[in-house]
DNA sequence: TTTTTAGTTCTATACTTTGAGAACTAAAAA
DNA sequence: TTTTTAGTTCTCAAAGTATAGAACTAAAAA
């Protein structure tokens, strides 16, 4: 029998909505359901199978897109005891490491900006000062981002 | 004759590994390649063929990278009177656009959580905490980040 | 030991993207 | 008016991706 879970219409758009979301972000289709799917289940935990079922996927779409969501800290496993499936979950709880992961890509863009402004010739003054602002800016950022993140901690904690 | 631009040997690597980056970030392989081209050249301003034969590139995928660059804001281009040849340029000095422009994308994600969290079963305590700290910390950014911007100002016009 | 389960991996196919090259176009020059 | 220039658009082939379905595997259950 079915192991596909049951959602309402508006569960089903959402994860429609939030795939697509997810594709233009660079993953698969099937990746981005997934995704969506553990997001917007009422259960927050799901089998290989209710996966499966619930997106209509093969089993080789559903292992690839898990074990990719995996691979980028999206998605994580538990076990029960005296059951041998594995109840995949979103690793919505660690946000603020995906969150840093996220910034560090700019910095990642600062540096080689810097690349490119230490080899510019002189002349061309209007674009190095354009990309050293870059530069300064995203630099700017990075340190800024962590004050952020404490203020906001502040905010929360009361 | 060629129109190639010379290039010294560290530049066209730079111009391989931005291509790259920007590859990574979405773009085609000639597209990321044409960004690259115009971030690294000592020569700010350059026609279609410049480009077409520094990158080594056929007509359609220089005329199809440059349209899509410029339809993302990302190119412009000039014109010399008595000089039919369009000049293309990065536009490096809207970065501050740009930027803004990556901005609005986390608080288009933001409002997708929302509606997530809208319609959440009250249950899953623990998913729809961590939930809303995202959404709300996505807004704090979405905030902070034009002070950011501001302060950035007041330290660079001194 | 045999069978079942929970996935993984392989194979083949369909779909998508990319870009070359040729044909085309519109404006300017001759 | 004809030709040239500066690009655009079309057609097609090659390469890369995504996914179905089947074969496989390793551990647990019977």
């Amino acid at each position: 029998m079915s192991e596909a879970i049951t959602l309402t219409e508006e569960q089903k758009r959402l994860i429609e909505r939030i795939g697509v979301f997810h594709e233009k972000g660079g993953m698969s289709p099937a990746s981005g359901r997934v995704m969506a799917l553990l997001t917007v289940s009422p259960i927050v935990e799901l089998s290989f199978d209710q996966i499966r079922e619930t997106l209509c996927l093969s089993k080789s779409a559903t292992s690839n897109a898990l074990n990719m969501l995996m691979n980028v800290e999206k998605v994580d496993y538990i076990t029960h005891s005296g059951d041998r499936k594995r109840y995949f979950k979103s690793k919505i709880s660690s946000w603020r490491q995906t969150m840093k992961e996220t910034f560090k890509h700019f910095t990642k863009g600062a540096d080689l900006l810097q690349e490119i402004l230490d080899q510019r010739p002189e002349d061309t003054k209007e674009f190095n000062k354009n990309l050293g602002e870059v530069i300064s800016f995203l630099r700017y950022m990075n340190e800024e981002i962590p004050v952020l993140f404490k203020k906001w901690d502040e905010q929360h904690k009361e």
